[in-house]
DNA sequence: ATCCTTAATATTATCGATAATCGTTGATAC
DNA sequence: GTATCAACGATTATCGATAATATTAAGGAT
């Protein structure tokens, strides 16, 4: 086994790709014996990522009973849209003067991203995806507010997400709706940068309502303001 | 030593009740060993409760250095507030028609609020003032925003917070701004509850903003819309 | 057959010891 | 006086073993 990094910080990355990769399904115990062995290392550094991953919500443990892989419910994808929303509200508009450096990033990305829905390379584009909403947080300098955005985990969220979308409404624009805010971002205007991140992630949150709707008897999370469609047809 | 809870749940509760109490300074070092010694018992437990607090942000590691009390600086303390009050104010938003049902509690929290404050009792009042506006996170029934909100780790850092606004700005009235959260819940207004608290929040933090100003030289943080001011002089 | 108890098994929680790493001290060279 | 480096001491990271606990299986009583 390597050992260039802390033998944790190895499983935790290597059980993160298993988990993202869908090795890993949700319910699955992880068994800390077991993946020692099968990785040729004790069990204390193993337990140690477990707890990493505890952490970062992807695995949950019961004392005395273990780890299993946490199965994120519908009701949590539906409700981390409002959540969503208001944090990168609050990003567009700290964002606006700083983010005009980034245009050319956020166009490019765009780009990749459109590469990536045309291949169907889902992964691919949930990465750029991410990418193009956390050059804007971190455009906003709050670190606070680029760290609580991140512990939403939004990376592995989104491409099961995204997945689902591609699968039940392959006929969704997923991509153009990111051209508003660039478009806002070009003017500097604080309330219209707000204004566009906020109603591109509820309208992502509008969808996923009614998409996961219909397919289970699940009933729609509050949203405050389900007044606007981003997410167009082709 | 006791043996009813996990070991580490108990070392995690014991470092944490250090932490608040002050018996640690931030910047302190935490050594596994003596740490175990101390409590007599193993290291392992005493680590497992440290990455706990790492993860709950009192802590930080350095790979093979050893945890230190995490010293959060200015320019957090004023961050925290621009997020605060979105996510609050999203609260208030989803929480409005059932939080009536709380009014009574509400009212209640206030009272013992006046009362610690009375007494000069900072720790309950932090207390009090904590649960006020968990009460209406709770309300709000959106889980992602609760376990968000919670992250934060307001409740501790609203300690520190009072403390010092108690020191160097005795006139303030910390209480009674929560007044118009109540009389806006009453209303079962969304748009109103959303605003009042979102409003409360942002009055604090330009507070703060002021206090930690003038106190040493760091710069403000920005604060998209600074144009109320919730917090008045008694 | 169902319910309870017990034994066996699987796994976690904790221990005590060792290896790996960091920071420092002190000696030596320049 | 300062820089370089070896050895030491302190502390973390990891190991292998054991104790504590939960789960399952088997057996017996009702």
């Amino acid at each position: 086994m390597i050992q260039r990094v802390v033998l944790s910080q190895q499983v935790k990355e290597h059980l993160l790709d298993d988990l993202m990769s869908g090795r890993y399904k949700p319910g699955d115990r992880l068994v800390e014996s077991q993946i020692a062995k099968q990785m040729g290392i004790s069990q204390s550094p193993v337990r140690e990522a477990l707890r990493d991953l505890v952490a970062m919500r992807f695995v949950e443990v019961e004392p005395h009973k273990g780890a299993r892989v946490r199965k994120i419910n519908q009701r949590e994808v539906l409700e981390i849209y409002p959540v969503r929303a208001r944090l990168e509200e609050l990003a567009g508009q700290l964002a606006a003067g700083k983010a005009k450096a980034h245009v050319d990033e956020l166009e490019a990305t765009v780009e990749k991203m459109t590469k990536a829905y045309r291949d169907s390379d889902i992964r691919t584009m949930a990465h750029w995806d991410v990418h193009f909403h956390r050059t804007i947080l971190e455009a906003s300098c709050n670190q606070i507010l680029i760290e609580t955005w991140n512990s939403l985990m939004i990376e592995a969220r989104t491409f099961v997400t995204l997945n689902k979308l591609k699968q039940v409404r392959p006929d969704l624009d997923l991509v153009s709706s990111h051209n508003p805010i660039i478009e806002a971002i070009k003017t500097g205007d604080p309330e219209r940068c707000g204004f566009e991140m906020r109603k591109h992630v509820e309208g992502f949150g509008d969808v996923m309502n009614s998409v996961l709707d219909d397919g289970e008897g699940v009933e729609s999370v509050a949203m405050p303001n389900p007044e606007y469609a981003t997410v167009k047809a082709v």
